[in-house]
DNA sequence: GTCTATAATACGATAGAC
DNA sequence: GTCTATCGTATTATAGAC
């Protein structure tokens, strides 16, 4: 069965949109490419999304980001030390990436690579998007003070984005893999009462 | 005096599809806005690259990564020690972010997530260069055996291909500011004799 | 080598029939 | 709401005059 006839038109051009953006950034969430990969005419994507591609590539944005804050929670309501989750949370990332054949990244990325004076609209909503990941998981360094919470939180997403780059560039999980460990070993240092 | 009549004309068209691969990524390459940046023909550009835009991007990816290269060794040929020199990296870094009005990037990761099918063969390219930063920079980690040593120097430049992102979207130095010393904490960590 | 003109195709967007 | 046809403008690339 195929995917395209599950869910809503509609449903179906945001997730195209997604995985445009994922793999080729702002410039692969094409109208042609998300009427084609939906099934839907053109008029249809006008009709659900009358603010054209910008309107479409927002809430694509925010559907992944909501999807990634799904499965961050998930990590992070699991068993173990938190330097643990966070190597899990490479670890799961470098399963998918290698499942998918290393085409798809982060969409976020994706798009604030592209952004330019026609998208510029589309950066706050990257940035608010990783500030609420980054949000999200603050929570799991709990002991620190508000501030080195947010900085290591910020720092384990800026590691993720980066090797997920480094991922896709090289074709390999090892990036993802060593930095969930030395991503993890910070976090317990930093979490050390010294 | 404009920059457009420095260099040859070759040289402006490869400069003109850095900076675009800078700020959109391979999307900004575009023939015609490289072809009218640096104000040759459109003629003139297959002359010199007749492999068309995979070719100009491909030099153009070189070029940036020499270039980056030369700011990293400078950077390590400073004073002071690892930790210090890596924070120093990433300031730098934030200072030309906010110079430059957070419009441009890192061209290899731009790159990296546009590669589609078309585009596949520049896959390598952008993983070479990593790769040879990643090289340079694990000298600074000498007393460390090999594999330890590249696998540290290739968090650093994950840490620094993220924080790049973060500091596009969010328009702010903090994420690489942050993400410096916390890489720079990380290194010294490393680097003590456990 | 330099430049113009143009082909062939893809883009985002719109109009209007049904 | 759904779909087709099309506009205007981008794109990459080529042909050919000078």
């Amino acid at each position: 069965m195929d995917a395209r006839f599950l869910d809503s038109p509609r449903d179906r051009m945001v997730d195209a949109a997604i995985a445009g953006m994922r793999t080729c950034g702002l410039a692969g969430a094409g109208i042609n490419q998300v009427i084609a990969a939906s099934g839907a005419p053109k008029g249809s994507l006008y009709h659900y999304f009358p603010g054209g591609k910008l309107e479409l590539a927002r809430e694509a944005l925010e559907r992944f980001g909501e999807t990634r804050q799904q499965e961050l929670q998930t990590v992070l309501a699991g068993d173990g030390p938190p330097d643990q989750k966070i190597a899990r949370l490479f670890k799961r990332a470098a399963k998918g990436m290698a499942q998918e054949d290393f085409r798809y990244g982060c969409a976020v990325a994706g798009v604030t690579l592209d952004l330019d004076e026609d998208s510029a609209a589309l950066g706050p909503v990257c940035s608010g998007l990783l500030d609420s990941w980054t949000q999200t998981l603050a929570v799991l360094f709990e002991p620190l003070p508000a501030a080195r919470r947010k900085a290591l939180a910020r720092f384990v997403i800026t590691a993720f984005e980066g090797a997920l780059v480094q991922a896709r560039a090289a074709r390999s999980t090892q990036p993802l893999l060593e930095a969930g460990e030395l991503a993890g070993s910070l976090v317990r240092a930093q979490l050390q009462p010294s």
